[in-house]
DNA sequence: TCCGTTGATGCAAGCGCTTGCATGCGCGCG
DNA sequence: CGCGCGCATGCAAGCGCTTGCATCAACGGA
């Protein structure tokens, strides 16, 4: 640190010293900042130049102390790195400061012990209200917040049921719509690609909603295969082949999201299979990544800046003392892109096997369960 | 909002609430939690007890007031939507929670004023320190920063000159090193697809990258055009096109990034031109995009996580204290893949047009011109 | 037995700000 | 000319917490 003049004050200015430099008392400076209309104009004017003078900015805990409020509202997200939360919050993030407040972020990499450290230390820091992903959570939990009054809205997912505030959308009935597009194309076989359900209720939704398509055209929704992995390209590869090497093996691989389909459809050029052609994939979010790859993939679109923003809108309306639990549903659609196409017409064919194993030649293709 | 039995505490339970129900003083509470081996092992269990049944947690004004500092650190970024951003910022984070400190954010969508706003914001919140990306700033600001004492790290760039901190990497030798890669392979004549270089060092410093090593080469670096645009894949593909209607027409597109090289590779395809075969394109920053699109990108590879941990590293350590400016410089290497190629042997034939009209035929082409 | 020491605890003074209430001034009205 | 009212301002009591210092009990050594 470079020496500095003795002259400059190591502290920051207070209330006081503007108060001495204005020859009033620290309550009239107050007035003056919070009130100006209550405050005679000549004085007004002395006390605007010796703040400026001194460079005077309130102190933050005092202030906090005082009105008991602060002014931030924390965020407990999985992880940035997903262009979902990062885009969402981006969001939320502006429609915080657009009415002046500011934004606390926390994430829990997915692990709901991490979530609830940092729902604990968000609501420490005297966050306002909190933002956080998903229903599942301890009870405990939910009880803190409750004691301590803290307004709370759940994003990227959408329930009519229980208290609470909500923004988001309903991840079984998209996820349906999906199924149901695939199904009108003639697949009968599915496979699912999921991150880990277990705590996640989107994830489980979206598996839930392709079950819920099967079951309505008459197929068997608990033989459904379901293959759980985490959240990456590479991951959504390996989960493909081992999908692929499923008995019988599917026409079609449903993605819980656009990373995992992006891997699945790298997979499955490098195993040579064509996609739409030999098996269709689809993803979900509807990334920019989604168009970026090739074949494009067939998604549902979700409105994540706009779910921010909402989310911005009900918190602040909450902690503004606004009561009763707001609940907003926002619309998917699915975006028909290149992935997904008609079924094989027969048990489909590996032509070119550009290389990695696959663990079983198809055999006995072609008998779509019914129950 | 839901009705609460009237037995529920509508105050939160303040330090005087444990002390009572404990039977002790107030102070002692406080040492309890604050420096336990200071209190006797059997008052400290009777307190601990009485902060887990009352739900305690300290008032965070008060506890700020106090100290003098809040364990909240800001970051300034123009916007978590690009990914650059979002994995540094994520590693920020998860650096400061590994410290016990939060994360406050702001972003300025690239707007000077927007960010200086931000600054003082996050100040007034009372961020202990702030992580700012890239070095243009009004003075008035940095006086601000300096006056209020509040520690600053630079991000995502890198200087030796002036004081200060920052961790980043050199934008000049990265950009010429692949600059360089190009001119090996017989490339000579370039163009830069950049974002708006004002206001922003890093775009500025990559786009001077490439002119040195032009200059290095003997090649008239004034004569290098430069495309500004705005930070999308669609912004890239038209810059691109404007690019190849240059005349001469380069035989590499040097993007600023991987996303505006993604529209370029995209673009290059919708105008019938192989990359690397007909023109090559390289990006920067190596984010997944850029082995996701088609051809994979020539790219520099910049470790957006270190950087955001060692950013917190340092930040945490001027916070607590630490003289002397740290500086950190990571090292960034060239990810050869496949949009760069060797340059086309004569001038590029446009073998098919599948779209748009390029506005002029390639004429008179390879003059180099030496100065 | 007495005293010094040590460790645990309490007391109370603030930290910088807000705010209810008291004060005192100037003015209009009777 | 005097009274009462309203307005601008000051006084001072906290908000919930930390911390230097005082206090006190228990204990060991002389």
């Amino acid at each position: 640190m470079t020496p500095r003049p003795p002259n400059t004050p190591v502290e920051p200015p207070t209330l006081e010293d503007v108060a001495r430099r204005a020859g009033v008392s620290t309550a009239t400076v107050s007035r003056c900042l919070n009130v100006p209309e209550r405050v005679a104009p000549a004085t007004r004017t002395r006390i605007e130049s010796a703040v400026a003078a001194l460079g005077y900015a309130p102190n933050f805990g005092a202030k906090a102390l005082m009105s008991r409020r602060t002014g931030t509202f924390g965020a407990v997200i999985p992880t940035m790195a997903n262009a979902v939360f990062a885009r969402g919050l981006q969001a939320f993030q502006e429609a915080l400061v657009a009415r002046g407040a500011t934004l606390l972020v926390a994430s829990s990499s997915y692990d709901p012990e991490i979530e609830e450290n940092e729902i604990r230390a968000l609501v420490a820091r005297g966050a306002d209200g909190l933002l956080l992903i998903g229903t599942e959570r301890r009870p405990e939990v939910r009880r803190f917040l409750e004691r301590r009054r803290t307004p709370v809205v759940i994003g990227w997912t959408w329930f009519s049921a229980g208290r609470g505030s909500c923004v988001g959308f309903d991840n079984v009935a998209a996820s349906r719509a999906l199924a149901e597009r695939a199904l009108a194309l003639g697949h009968r076989r599915f496979a699912c690609v999921s991150a880990r359900r277990k705590g996640n209720d989107r994830a489980r939704d979206r598996v839930a909603g392709v079950a819920l398509a099967l079951g309505g055209a008459g197929l068997d929704a608990a033989a459904l295969p379901v293959i759980e992995t985490v959240y990456s390209i590479e991951a959504g590869a390996e989960a493909f082949e081992r999908a692929m090497a499923l008995e019988p093996r599917p026409t079609v691989v449903m993605c819980g999201n656009d990373v995992l389909a992006v891997g699945a459809v790298r997979r499955a050029r490098a195993l040579g299979l064509a996609v739409p052609g030999d098996v269709s994939v689809t993803g979900f979010d509807d990334l920019e990544l989604a168009t970026v790859v090739e074949p494009a993939l067939t998604t549902v679109h979700v409105p994540h800046r706009e779910m921010g923003r909402r989310a911005a809108e009900l918190l602040l309306a909450r902690a503004g003392g606004e009561t009763g639990h707001g609940r907003v549903r926002l619309e998917t659609r699915v975006v028909e892109r290149e992935s997904l196409g008609p079924a094989p017409r027969s048990g489909p064919g590996i032509r070119r096997r550009a290389r990695g194993p696959l663990a079983t030649p198809p055999s006995r293709a072609d008998t779509p369960r019914r129950r």
